[in-house]
RNA sequence: GUGGAUGUAGCUCAGCCUGGUUAGAGCGUCUGACUGUGGAUCAGAAGGUCGCCGGUUCGAAUCCGGUCAUCCACCCCA
């Protein structure tokens, strides 16, 4: 029996300079998601059972095994069951709904930093406690609706970007960005997939091993996902065999994600699609990714994340999409240690710089990311691909901006952006390839 | 744990006493107009099982009972 006089099996005692790198760390995430234009939230470290089981799902792993439930204290008193969170993003959505914020703002877009906990086995990179932080982007509608249009694909690429920042800001080497579409729960979608690929996988059923068996019925795509020798041949015949097929929303997700993001990721970050990647939560649709570092063992992934367009409706509200992703705090400083990297500096919070797309073109967000990485707080409107100067500049106003940056139209045939100081209204035009530059030196 | 109060739109509230067409206002949100430029103005839209359950009644947001939730004070406490 465990000594009371250890800390639990699979928890940690932080203090030191080990705390001074989760400090700092925690510092540099949470600024870099405020320059990206995310707010924070904290949510509380328990909920009610229910909403893991609902969101995350019931057959996953998390929930069947790992969760730690807290026993019932009365039969009168409290009837609720109670679970230290597994991860953050059911808590956030719920949160979202609660206070009802797709009716109070437009898109939400959060970061967290907090302790989730998971009734695993301990090894290296895997705690019963552990840390992460996140961000969400909530509120994007998927279809036009009355004279509401659709939202791009921007903000999908837009949560990887913004974790592949805060991954190189923290000094990892070796970064890679590996990512897939699980499909949606459309008819036609991952159930046509998933039927093939159970059909395949079924007929070698006696060369898979025994976990991979039982996931044939339970959940397919876990199969892909198995580190066994025997069981990644069988599976890599499989996926040349069966090629992925997913829906047209799927694909143009993908289609417009995948280059984006190859295009604005960090220097040093490897970007690769992977058929073997897949999700241990149900929530997750379309667009999956994961991000992996040096130095990390068994356990390499430092993140992962993807949209999750279903789960807002099925926990009771409005039908609209979601993404984000939730990076492991504790596996950043295992890779940050095997780098030897020095403990990274946070960039400080400056004035805010609105970029406006007013041309239907990736131009303008290509500039907003530009601006960021340079340590620019930048907000973008996530929800449409262009919009009129005046319906930019309430925006601007609004959100208390000291510039906004026009890329219209007639910039773009000219190679230019606009620079407009908010406050006396002066605006010039500048060079694009020069906007960076010239946006700091007017932030001063 | 003890006592008191309150639940109507995202928020602040009106309506309840004296039951009776499709439950309202302000603010906020969303879309658009004002020839590609600002918190203004204008036009439009979305948003509510009146906390929930039951009772009385021809009829309940309105009256009655229960229940849940929240807030305040006290107790205790980081």
């Amino acid at each position: 029996m465990a000594s009371s006089m250890q800390a639990p099996r699979g928890t940690k005692d932080i203090f030191g300079p080990e705390f001074d790198s989760f400090e700092a760390l925690e510092r540099v995430a949470a600024n870099v998601a405020r320059i990206w234009g995310y707010a924070g939230i904290r949510t509380p470290v328990f909920e009610h059972t229910g909403l893991f089981v609902r969101s995350i799902g019931e057959a996953t792993d998390i929930v069947e095994k790992e969760m730690f439930t807290i026993p019932r204290q009365s039969e009168k008193e409290d009837q609720d069951s109670y679970t230290l969170r597994p991860e953050s993003t059911a808590g956030v959505v719920r949160a979202y709904l609660e206070h009802n914020l797709h009716k109070t703002q437009g898109l939400a877009r959060f970061f967290y930093i907090g302790p989730q906990f998971r009734r695993e086995r301990p090894q290296a990179g895997r705690l019963r406690q552990f840390h992460q932080m996140g961000a969400e982007v909530l509120g994007l509608l998927r279809e036009a609706k009355g004279d509401q249009p659709a939202a791009p694909f921007t903000a999908y690429a837009d949560v990887i970007l913004l974790a592949a920042e805060i991954l190189a800001r923290a000094g990892l080497k070796g970064l890679r960005l590996k990512y897939n579409s699980v499909g949606c729960a459309k008819a036609g979608c991952r159930d046509v997939y998933r039927e093939k690929l159970k059909a395949a996988l079924g007929a070698q059923k006696e060369k898979l091993c025994g976990d991979c068996q039982r996931r044939l019925d339970r959940n397919v795509f876990r199969v892909l996902d198995c580190k066994k020798p025997n069981c990644r041949t069988v599976t890599a015949a499989v996926l040349a065999d069966v090629p992925q097929e997913f829906c047209s929303d799927c694909r143009a997700q993908m289609d417009f994600v995948s280059p984006t993001v190859k295009d604005l990721l960090p220097a040093g970050v490897e970007a690769a699609h992977d058929a073997y990647l897949v999700r241990g939560l149900d929530y997750y649709t379309g667009t999956v990714f994961e991000f992996t570092a040096e130095g990390l063992g068994a356990q390499d992934a430092v993140g992962g994340g993807g949209s999750y367009d279903g789960l807002v409706e099925e926990m009771g509200g409005p039908k609209l999409g979601a993404t984000g992703f939730a990076l492991g705090l504790e596996r950043v400083l295992m890779s940050q240690d095997a780098a030897k990297a020095a403990p990274p500096e946070a960039p400080a919070v400056v004035p805010l710089v609105y970029v406006a797309a007013a041309a239907d073109s990736v131009e303008p967000y290509k500039l907003a990311v530009s601006l960021r990485q340079a340590g620019v707080r930048t907000d973008f409107d996530l929800t449409a691909p262009s919009r009129g100067i005046g319906n930019h500049m309430k925006r601007a106003s609004k959100l208390s901006a000291r510039l906004a940056v026009i890329v219209g139209e007639d910039e773009l045939k000219a190679g230019e952006v606009a620079i407009k100081d908010m406050a006396g209204g002066e605006q010039r035009r500048v060079k694009i390839v020069e906007a960076v530059g010239e946006v700091r030196k007017a932030l001063g």
